[in-house]
DNA sequence: CGACTTTATTGTCAGCATGACGTAAAGTGG
DNA sequence: CCACTTTACGTCATGCTGACAATAAAGTCG
């Protein structure tokens, strides 16, 4: 066990950004510009730096290359990939992180050249450079998840929303469709779900719907759960 | 962006190896012989090798630090501990794994000299070496929340087990005292959970035990819950 | 103004799962 | 045979869920 054998690498920060546009779960994608890959659609990340915490890495990388800013978003580290061959230019370990953002938070707003851009999940899925096939579809499993047992789906609304828009965040997040008056109950039921504003917004048509922010509860207790398809919850890594 | 600021560091793998003996939650932990933190308990781990997997690194510091072997044990990944500062020595960064291993697979059977030994999950708490206390506290919590949505408890069991055995192993990761009557319902009524041998167990007094086998299924559809305290879940790493 | 459309909100009801608790069965030791 | 211990099975009220009905509050169109 000699300090010889130890393996000095880099370490990536790898971003799964989710919202719901248009109906639709989007993933923040950029294009690749350099070989491998050149041309090919990959998650936005970068490089570890020195005296930089992993938190503090996504949270740069999200502003400087998504325009993306810290407030009212969710950010959590999802799973660390270091298989030997996943980066042909040499050995790079990516820890992965899970960022869940309002809807149009910035359209393509950045800065430079190799601004992301927002595409439907269903579109990225299967032509991702790298593993990131794979590390955008635990991305989304994470996410499905979390709206089940937390409070989390308010990270996908603006700070005011109805209780219809906070149900859609649900079926494009499932993709299946959610009824809203047991959803009603269950939301309303929850204390510290949401909290109404008092305030209503105006529909084109039908009866305008109260608002709400979000509460300070974080938790889901009982939770709200996807009826069909158990789904193994996807997190395991498991050896026999 | 120059490839100047891109940062070279290590990364271990440090382990938290838990199992249940003696009526106990224990974890197994190893003498640090050298500095930092010289004579106080860490967690098992090492660092990652060439060309080497972080799962395949897990095994094989588990293998080698502790003598315990591949087979019925549960491994998955936690999570990634990158601060700056958390390693004297300089920048390290960690992948936590988390292992479930079935009663004593082997008391502290290895071989070399800074052989990994158990030690109650309470008294280590707050007296490990580095962030392990940390890290320790979280796979803690992974570990009970498996119980609640997988049948990874049969992971600290022996291949024959009684339902009996399987509540004892939910009660004391729990920390909670289990109903027996209700405890077995759930069991026997979750598909694939365990599967009758069809043998028995005499205990030292009363009625015999039947005997059960791990059964296919994986996940726990509906869960079993720890009924006071929603927990927050714990996995959180959120930034507002 | 009144019929119609659309959406939000409140309500009903059977079925399932849960938690609390009671009781019988199968052994051992006196 | 009887106390004692542990397993195994049963009962029951309560609460949550999913399916579906009905009402309320707007706007639109004639």
């Amino acid at each position: 066990m000699t300090d010889r054998e130890h393996l000095y690498l880099r370490i990536a920060v790898d971003l799964v950004v989710l919202t719901v546009r248009d109906g639709e779960l989007q993933a923040l994608a950029i294009t690749r510009g350099n070989e491998p890959f050149r041309g090919r659609p990959a998650l936005p990340g970068g490089f570890l730096r020195a005296g930089e915490d992993l938190l503090d890495a996504a949270v740069r990388e999200l502003r400087e290359e998504t325009g993306v800013d810290g407030d009212r978003l969710h950010l959590e580290q999802l799973s660390v990939y270091g298989a030997p061959g996943r980066d042909p230019r040499g050995r790079v370990v990516s820890v992965a992180f899970l960022a869940l953002v309002p809807n149009p938070p910035s359209p393509t707003a950045g800065s430079d050249a190799s601004t992301a851009s927002w595409a439907p999940v269903a579109e990225l899925a299967g032509t991702l450079a790298f593993d990131h096939d794979r590390i955008l579809a635990d991305g989304v499993e994470r996410a499905r998840s979390r709206l089940e047992f937390t409070t989390l789906a308010t990270a996908f609304c603006p700070a005011e929303f109805t209780i219809g828009d906070l149900r859609e965040v649900y079926e494009v997040v499932w993709g299946r469709r959610v009824d809203q008056r047991n959803f009603s109950r269950k939301v309303l039921g929850t204390p510290g779900f949401v909290e109404a504003t008092g305030g209503k917004r105006m529909p084109e048509v039908g009866r305008p719907a109260a608002l709400y922010r979000s509460g300070p509860a974080a938790a889901l207790n009982p939770p709200i759960l996807r009826s069909v398809e158990p789904g193994l919850s996807g997190a395991d890594q498991g050896a026999a």
